[in-house]
DNA sequence: CTCCTGGACGGTAACGTTTCCAACGATTTA
DNA sequence: TAAATCGTTGGAAACGTTACCGTCCAGGAG
């Protein structure tokens, strides 16, 4: 038996004319009942139900956004490597606010270039989402004013346009980071930051706030600005930064991928200042020293983006575009409390 | 000045009727051009693609996906949680792969629950995705039988429908590493396993099988079946096991998320037996003792799920379904080869 | 010179919904 | 008793695209 995979079964699915043929109605009453059923006699109602389940009806979402005005029940997230937990998180949270809205969640693929970005969302838009959440990277964002559909961003704002944001308390955290150090006595403290987002200047000026009111000054070459945001680069830094001939008695990597680096690279070295990082991360506390981080709740900042962006396009919000912003926490597992003594010191085994 | 948020600009984008009427010409030829512009000469066709620029046009894929036999530009991907590092990947891959086509992802909001699977499922079929990728949960899936589009399962094949499946090779896996122990002397070892799943019986006739080509008898006592997949209940697990009068001098976790509730009872108890995992995870490397693992390339996976789908979907593959299987490597860091003697003892600090 | 061929193009019918309007009967009001 | 109102219902237009079917013109063959 040369048996061929099947082309498609075009099972050709039943369309509410089936429905309203069987049932014995119009159309129009059909689409009523599955739209709630207002103005229907209930034994029509009925009838209509019967004839839905025996047919195993399902209404065309594609017909349904064709119409003019309505939106498909979708919303779009463009964010950028799910394989960062960060982001992985907001996804999740976000397709669990708007699944229970019965949305769904279509993910634009997001090449790291700002050309990609522009791309991937206009397609999106293109496929008529009735909203879009937007982990914005750098470039102007003004092509989505005309766009007549609603916009979060996530994470950090965008230039070129105004519209609601969702973001954590970055400066806040850079200077809880940074006064928690200041605090054990760490005079040299070096700040890695990844490239040019928003969030890392913003964390980079709680770092210096936290030096201001310390009354102290900032060393200019413990401010290292990376080349990229990841963990390869930071450790690069890190080994260079400790090879100093007075290097830092403490780190503070901006991001969760940075940390990582840090610490591989003072494994290699063998040193070991404080550290602390941004962003929390799994198996932080199962290091050989537990990694002090100063924290937010991640998950919240997507299901409050996906919460307001269902808000505004029900209409149900239509107050001016909102700021929300989530505070951070210090969580203290070991790495940040060493002293700068203990910093001086090679390890010893 | 009392400005209140514009209620979603209807801007109301321009149509192909737009286009065709700045440029001049019909209906027809604007579509032409649009698809490919086979049929057209050049000099029309120049001229559309100038009113299209000038007015900003952008097909609307939704009146497009309305057409008979035609079906959207999106693939649906239906997984788990997105938090687990494992499914992040097999989504960040898919979507690369579907992006290159042109192709959007659309997520289905899944809760754990196979009823919960089965609605989100519905949902994105009427939504006319040109086709289905699911990391399915247990039950029947023939309800896919009648949906006229095309399935890939990844990771694990589902009951009642015979479609195309994209895993790896967990028998191979389970038994390379239970070899891998036993080649280091070690008789007594633990295997966890998540609930029910598919991969889990796999990895676990892996595990006997090694026992079996040593010819070594199992313990079934040493066999434990968990009721969740978390790291907590694996944690609660071992935690029994190294109290046992006799315990496993080796553990074989299952999965990344056992693996860590492994390492993490291990750490409270001070014991140090041989451990290996299912699935390579961030920061393995940097434990205090190295993890081993046997690991598989989770974004060829994802890949080959979304290929397949997508050659599926336009017709150019009519096998029959295909089983793609992919290998499984030991990667050896250290916890798993520790000898049988070093797990009898308490670390010593 | 006429007929035929073929490329280029315009027009129109779908696709499956929602929404509006008209029609109908029954009930209430004058 | 006639008119007006209301709740139900059926029918048709419209959404923006694609596919098909003509028409038209140019050029080559007879």
């Amino acid at each position: 038996m040369s048996e061929t995979f099947p082309t498609i079964p075009e099972a050709s699915r039943p369309t509410m004319i089936d429905v309203a043929r069987r049932a014995g109605v119009g159309l129009g009453t059909v689409s009523r009942v599955v739209n709630g059923g207002h103005g229907v006699r209930e034994e029509t109602a009925q009838r209509v139900r019967t004839a839905i389940t025996e047919l195993g009806f399902q209404r065309n979402e594609v017909a349904r956004a064709l119409r003019p005005g309505k939106k498909s029940s979708s919303l779009a997230l463009v964010l950028g490597d799910l394989t960062n937990p960060f982001y992985a998180t907001i996804a999740k949270a976000s397709l669990e606010v708007a699944g229970q809205s019965g949305f769904a969640v279509v993910l634009g693929s997001v090449d790291e270039d700002p050309e990609g970005e522009k791309r991937a969302i206009q397609e999106l838009v293109s496929r008529q989402v009735a909203g879009l959440m937007i982990v914005p990277d750098q470039g102007d964002h003004s092509f989505l004013a005309g766009a007549g559909v609603p916009v979060v961003f996530v994470d950090r704002p965008a230039h070129g346009i105004e519209a609601d944001i969702v973001m954590v308390d970055n400066e806040g955290g850079g200077r809880l980071a940074t006064e928690h150090l200041l605090d054990q006595g760490h005079e040299r403290i070096a700040i890695l930051l990844a490239p040019s987002y928003y969030t890392t200047g913003r964390r980079l000026r709680g770092y210096r706030r936290a030096y201001r009111s310390a009354e102290l000054e900032v060393d200019e070459s413990l401010v290292v600005q990376l080349p990229e945001g990841t963990a390869e680069a930071a450790e690069k830094a890190t080994l260079e930064l400790m090879q100093l001939p007075d290097p830092p008695t403490a780190v503070f990597a901006s991001t969760n991928f940075l940390t990582e680096g840090v610490l591989r690279a003072l494994q290699e070295v063998g040193m070991e200042p404080a550290v602390v990082g941004f962003d929390d991360f799994r198996l932080a506390d199962m290091l050989p020293t537990p990694v002090t981080v100063v924290a937010s709740d991640i998950a919240e900042l997507g299901r409050n983006a996906a919460q307001l962006l269902l808000d505004r396009a029900s209409g149900a919000d239509t107050r001016p575009p909102q700021r929300i912003v989530l505070p951070c926490a210090l969580i203290q597992r070991g790495s940040g409390e060493r002293s700068p003594d203990s910093a001086r010191k090679r390890k010893t085994r």
